[in-house]
DNA sequence: GCAAATTTAGTGTACCTACATTTAATGTTG
DNA sequence: CAACATTAAATGTAGGTACACTAAATTTGC
């Protein structure tokens, strides 16, 4: 759908303007998407994804610095996320031998079996599918302008 | 920069998944400098972009249903945010005398005024000059490949 | 070897989003 | 016109982000 339909701006300052616009936009519809489909599992996003990066260290442990280095959001509170994992006994937390400044966070046999389930459900993520709309020239064009923007 | 070295994650699943992580990726990117150039002002990004669709509706007054209608993210307080606004002075609040459920928003002189004085300073919106690096034809595909994501 | 700097997590606060619920005013309909 | 439904905004709560600060462990440098 046109942006200039989505929020009611018939026409904008700019094509850069615009495509500024798009891309926060965007990334919101797609966020809300993932959200919705994360919720039946009892998880949202920056969990899922917290999660995942545990999955991809398993089973050697991750350290928070490696987990906000992962991380999409540079900004967000790793602490807090994994307190929430915690709670939900998905993850483990114990002091770092090597480092005691340091904590080792592992994934635990819980959290596995939830990214499992969620894998093996289609329809999880719809957000992701959302890309599929794409050709895979178009998909790797929409990679080069994204990188190109961040340069 | 690639996106492979900013979460640092060597290969993807698909070039679909990496897309999909690029769009959300390069808004929170986007979306960090856009706050840090508001801060100055004593504003957040949703309160900028209250306080912008105010000045396209003055002298008329906007309601909280017109204010979602046009705002990025459609699930966000616009009651809260104007909340902030009006504590700032930035904004006035009035029952609308046609329909005494609505509220009737207007962007006060001191709000034009910031509005104003941000325009004018050619460094406050570095996010948006971030897509200058892209050519026009560029901005236009990333647009195109943007509304298709939606479709 | 010890004082100072650095690293690693965690905490506090303000603001935001997501979503359900509430309150009041207005429409609708038998 | 009274009962019910709908609409417009506000509120409550849980979780997240932004950013400054704290506390503890380790490293560095004299």
């Amino acid at each position: 759908m046109r942006l200039e339909d989505e929020i009611k701006q018939p026409t904008f300052q700019s094509e850069a303007h615009k495509a500024y616009l798009n891309v926060v936009y965007t990334a919101g519809w797609l966020g809300q998407r993932q959200m919705a489909a994360f919720k039946p599992y009892g998880l949202t996003s920056p969990q899922f994804n917290v999660l995942r990066i545990l999955r991809g260290q398993h089973p050697l442990p991750a350290t928070v610095a490696l987990l906000i280095e992962r991380m999409l959001d540079k900004t967000s509170n790793a602490s807090r996320i994994v307190d929430k994992l915690e709670e939900k006994k998905l993850v483990t937390r114990t002091v770092c031998p090597a480092n005691r400044r340091a904590v080792d966070i592992r994934i635990t046999e819980a959290g596995l079996r939830l990214l499992r389930q969620i894998d093996e459900d289609e329809h999880a993520n719809p957000a992701r599918g959302s890309l599929d709309r794409l050709t895979a020239a178009e998909q790797r064009q929409l990679n080069t302008l994204l990188d190109k923007i961040r340069a």
